[in-house]
DNA sequence: CGCTATTTACTAACTGATTAGTCAAACGAC
DNA sequence: GTCGTTTGACTAATCAGTTAGTAAATAGCG
């Protein structure tokens, strides 16, 4: 963003990023330590301690990393047409983290940490809230546009989401690889069922 | 099932489960500990490591314990009509756990820890089978008899248990109080738009 | 019945490893 | 030389698990 890095950007915030990140993916978030994250570092976990005060800061800080990057990839979707832009979004959120998938498995972990740390729990609730801005926004476009039937936008926002939630659990609890792939498909039925009106309709099934 | 208990059971065993409960809807998995539970227990470690070689086969005994309890809500569903059975389905995996929030909160940490511990990853798969085998069951038998459209029945047991996971988690890391409501709707109106024949659909919406 | 023998269920005290976090000293770059 | 960064050696707390010993219930047996 600010500027290319000729070969490797020695940021130490990144580099810890990274190392936190690789700590956690090999060993969990129940034995995710700081001498772990040190060893991914290549440094000395006083090195650590340096750059984040405590543990707790330094897992805030990754969490912000975590959710920022998706955000990310959300955010360079560019088309406007109401239909294409659902599809975008669905492929997004829902084939797109295939070939991420130790990241979907740090973010669960993570996320069940929620309702013991408020400020892993605020986080969350901010990334969902915009995740879900953004559907129930091309839901109301392409009401507007008579694309979609006159329903409900908050909740078949919210309806999506769940779908979204349930098929990231599904793929790392249970090591479902297709999971995703059901979800795609039952995200798309239920936009032509419920939301895309009689016109537009392409026939499911 | 030998003979029942006076006035408390002292089943060391049982009184362990519980404890673990207690102490993992207190301080959740992370830092749950031996010591932790015996608390609970209200004995000493010593007394758990009795009962139990390691923290893991504790751990595995707990899990089996939850699953089961699990599985014994949904085993008493009695109904054979497939519109009814779908909805008491339904409401056993979207609506009862409105008031059984802490056991989802264990059940989600539990399951964050299945790509690490290959004992709770089988445990889940097994639960998970079981469960998506009885809705698949009922929407089979709809068909035969008519009342659900000739579709993919793994496909939308598979559709209907994303959304349940998806509910679940929601429920649990967002704190967000109406996401099993949300969903025991989005099923319906999946039942209703996808499965339903245009006969039996009394409209949606 | 009555007297051992064994089993069950525990406790207090411990071990060695590991935890997050601290700090004085030292390194390397400008 | 000094500022940003890092290290090694440290602390106090906590971790899972072990040990020896004990009190009470249970079983075997005459």
């Amino acid at each position: 963003m600010a500027d290319p890095p000729e070969h490797t950007a020695p940021d130490p915030n990144e580099e810890i990023m990274r190392a936190t990140y690789r700590a956690l993916r090999k060993h969990g978030y129940a034995d995710l330590t700081i001498k772990r994250i040190a060893e991914e570092y290549g440094k000395s976990t006083a090195a650590i301690h340096y750059h984040y005060e405590t543990k707790d800061d330094l897992l805030a800080a990754y969490l912000d990393y975590l959710l920022d990057q998706f955000v990310d990839t959300v955010r360079d979707i560019k088309t406007t047409d109401p239909e294409e832009r659902m599809e975008l979004l669905l492929d997004k959120l829902l084939v797109d983290p295939v070939d991420h998938q130790d990241m979907l498995i740090a973010m669960l972990e993570m996320r069940s940490q929620a309702p013991y740390k408020e400020a892993f729990c605020e986080r969350f609730q901010q990334n969902d809230e915009y995740t879900r801005y953004m559907l129930k926004a091309v839901i109301n476009h392409g009401i507007d546009e008579g694309i979609f039937e006159n329903v409900d936008a908050e909740h078949a926002a919210r309806a999506l989401m769940i779908i979204v939630d349930g098929a990231r659990t599904r793929t790392v609890v249970l090591d479902e690889e297709d999971a995703l792939a059901t979800a795609r498909r039952t995200a798309d039925e239920y936009v032509t069922a419920i939301l895309s009106t009689e016109e537009a309709a392409d026939g499911i099934e």
